[in-house]
DNA sequence: TTGCCAACCGGGCTGTCGGTCCGGATCGCA
DNA sequence: TGCGATCCGGACCGACAGCCCGGTTGGCAA
């Protein structure tokens, strides 16, 4: 049983996700953000930092869940074209189209979190994890006939944050290309995926 | 006018990528493996070693082009399927899957060398930039009516490091499937690009 | 063979950063 | 008002990339 936090905790915490997320909007190179700058920027103590999120990875997460938890709420019960009702190839559509969308509007939080630390790699979050097992499921809903698992991870590799990145903000593509090319792309996999029966 | 190096230089240089190379092969973890460690196995001073290679990633970079060399020089100037004879949907296919094999075969290295350090991502490696530039105009010759420059990334980025080794180390997946399935992926994308013709 | 100097060697040193620690302040309940 | 559990904060630690510089060595010229 975890007790009730005390309130300065509440605080703290609230006062570090504040000024972390604002210092993660503005700054250039998220790799560069120290722990040290955030508990300064926040007006807080390293330790209370990394009491209330354990390190920088608990940080990081945190703050992308409060920008992904609307998302992740209208996928799991939201209206159309997100919500279950879909149809499960337009809604692998929209699910990729409103990540790329929520990356690109976090482009350095994403980068951030996307970042290999540790011995975690993107793969191993929970977060992954789950939107991954979910387009599993719709891809073989859809009829998909080849390795609806690996095919997952494809679709999930167009929508890197470092991709995403790099073409965004370093070669300045616009967000309308992109959300073309990756709509496209997907149609093409699955309508392809579809025609062609599973050969056993 | 760069001088030539002098021999004991030379020998040290290749004490070190002899060592490097092992260490790479054996360690668990690549991000772990430091500069001393790499310094230390090739029985050479850390000054030494950042002399040759300039920085971390310069070290990577020639151990990594040293594995990578074979096939550019297949793909460059090679014989089908690899070489610039071969039908350009074919060819891709190909280059694909060389590429996925060779980065099976040295996992922790291209691990390491994929890792997003300093300020330079994968994208800006001149490597990742021929190997991209190249897949642009085969797709174009390919006949895909899409935005080629952006499907080549994403065919590319279902062969990044860190996508691999979490299939084949962490989740134990065969090399065969990984192989079947980025053929079948590909083969898909390609084969829709064809059917449908370029919208304008 | 010898002398000379530029190139090279090596490992100690620095700066940075993630993460820990613990004495002191604070909260909140009785 | 008293008291203990909880929390605060910044000094501290270990790890690591990269720099520095006094000492050494290779190789050319005389």
């Amino acid at each position: 049983m975890t007790r009730a936090e005390r309130s300065d905790a509440a605080r703290n915490r609230a006062a570090v996700l504040a000024a972390a997320d604002e210092l993660f909007a503005t700054v250039p190179e998220p790799a560069r953000l120290s722990m040290d700058d955030v508990a300064a920027a926040a007006g807080v103590g390293k330790g209370t930092l990394f009491r209330a999120f354990g390190n920088r990875a608990g940080l990081l997460q945190a703050l992308w869940q409060r920008r992904y938890e609307p998302l992740r709420y209208a996928i799991e019960s939201g209206p159309p074209p997100l919500g279950p009702e879909t149809d499960p190839r337009q809604r692998i559509a929209a699910i990729l189209d409103a990540i790329l969308v929520v990356k690109l509007d976090n482009r350095h939080l994403t980068l951030a979190v996307e970042e290999r630390s540790g011995g975690t790699s993107l793969y191993e979050q929970p977060q992954y994890q789950l939107v991954h097992q979910l387009l599993c499921d719709l891809v073989r809903a859809a009829g998909g006939g080849g390795d609806s698992e690996l095919l997952a991870h494809l679709l999930l590799a167009a929508v890197r944050a470092d991709l995403l990145n790099h073409l965004a903000s370093r070669r300045g593509i616009s967000r309308r290309r992109l959300r073309a090319a990756l709509a496209s792309a997907v149609d093409l996999v699955l309508e392809a995926a579809d025609a062609s029966p599973p050969s056993d």
